[in-house]
DNA sequence: TTTAAATTGTGAGTTTTGTCACAGATTCTG
DNA sequence: CAGAATCTGTGACAAAACTCACAATTTAAA
């Protein structure tokens, strides 16, 4: 009854696993043995991909489309941790033990997952070192971006806050035009404002305020077009 | 000039390495091997260990003392992101290459430091691939845990933030008593509001009541007796 | 294309937390 | 052990964000 398990026809099972960082210093025949380690499937708009607490022995590899990572409090906010889009993977602790997730993963669009196994991930590290430290390198970054994100929501300004968010999503999700960077949104108002820690209310009123000044237009409620970058790098300080 | 800098005497060399997780597979010949590869160094409190935004290229593990890492805002707040103890490591980053530190350290007392190379470490780890497991297992951890902070920061009421770090100290810090447990506090009522994002004044008042509702009682102002854990917990949600 | 559903913007009022000020308590140091 | 330095608790007030409500806009679906 599980509707959302096919295999993945839009990718060839070679080109899948090269579009992830973690296995970009492999060679086509590498990428070859490994793409059939990968068990692909799908997700439409809305599905859990995991639900928090889901216990499983895999890592899971965004390959198309995009995932947030959540978690809900007990009066029911939910906090958004994470956006995994193309390349990023979750699941990591699984490698090491069997382990409860900390978090929720839902489907923001039609998304395409690459899943492998433990057992067969920890074997592809025995051989190919690098993709370990490739793992541990990424979860030095995520450590970095998280403790940035304490650091905003401990000491600064609501300005502050979604300025950052703003340039977080213009250097992850934006193309340059002749105005200035487009970006495509993922996540609503509501959305912005449960991933740094407001209400929908105060987000769109400063996003508002922000737009009366010049640094950015709205256009429509999913994209955005930053106009002056410095102007907001300078309101983070 | 760096008066900081002495051969640590409080510890022989061959036990200070097993006293480390990461370190805690190795038998008593390989810990020898270990602690020939380990620089000593002392710091007094309220010296920096390491500064924010510096180089450096080994990996630093705490023996002896507490250390807190903190960021600093530009409006002039502190936000502290971790509690160094005995057994815990930072400096992970520069194990996979020289990377300029998100945060800074600063010694919360007297503490001793075992300071291991990148380079050597990394032989370590070829040599006893188990070690850089551990790392792995230690980063997972270090990333669930602020990634529930970045939560209670977002979501939660200040009850529920003051809870939480109660709480974690208890586990960290803790020690049973006849009553309830004895938290010796590592920071003052200023740092652990910098370290939930509050205010020194928010803790304090927030803290009297507490004890006036008999869940904590203050033991001047570097102990808490923790009375009534499932309240805490309660308020939580 | 039209209609329905979902999302967004904004005002008014409330609540909460931050700010400032200072007295009192605690801790550290000589 | 005494005095100095530091830290803490608390009141009064200000500022900021949240809540609630609803109209307007945008997006998705038929």
């Amino acid at each position: 009854m599980d509707n959302s398990l096919y295999t993945c026809d839009s990718c060839q099972h070679k080109l899948c696993a090269g579009r992830v960082s973690i296995f970009t210093s492999l060679n086509r025949e590498e990428l070859t043995k490994v793409a059939k380690l990968i068990v692909h499937k799908k997700y439409k708009k809305g599905e859990l991909l995991l639900y928090e607490g889901e216990v499983r022995n895999d890592l899971i590899i965004v390959n198309k489309g995009q995932v947030k990572a959540f978690k809900n409090s007990a009066e029911g906010r939910e906090q958004i941790l994470y956006i995994f889009s193309e390349g990023d993977f979750f699941g990591e602790k699984n490698l090491l033990r069997d382990q409860a997730s900390n978090y929720g993963v839902e489907a923001l669009e039609e998304t395409h997952v690459c899943i492998i196994h433990k057992d067969k991930f920890q074997k592809l590290v025995q051989e190919y070192p690098y993709i370990g430290l490739k793992v541990m390198e990424i979860l030095c970054q995520r450590l970095d971006r998280l403790e940035n994100t304490v650091e905003t929501m401990g000491t600064r300004t609501v300005d502050a806050r979604v300025s950052s968010v703003l340039l977080e999503f213009a250097d992850k999700f934006g193309k340059p035009s002749t105005q200035g960077t487009i970006i495509d949104l993922p996540l609503s108002r509501e959305g912005i404002a449960n991933y740094i820690g407001l209400t929908r209310e105060t987000v769109s009123r400063k996003m508002s305020s922000m737009q009366d000044e010049g640094m950015i237009e709205m256009i429509g409620n999913k994209k955005i077009l930053l106009l002056d970058r410095l102007a907001l790098e300078k309101s983070i300080g």
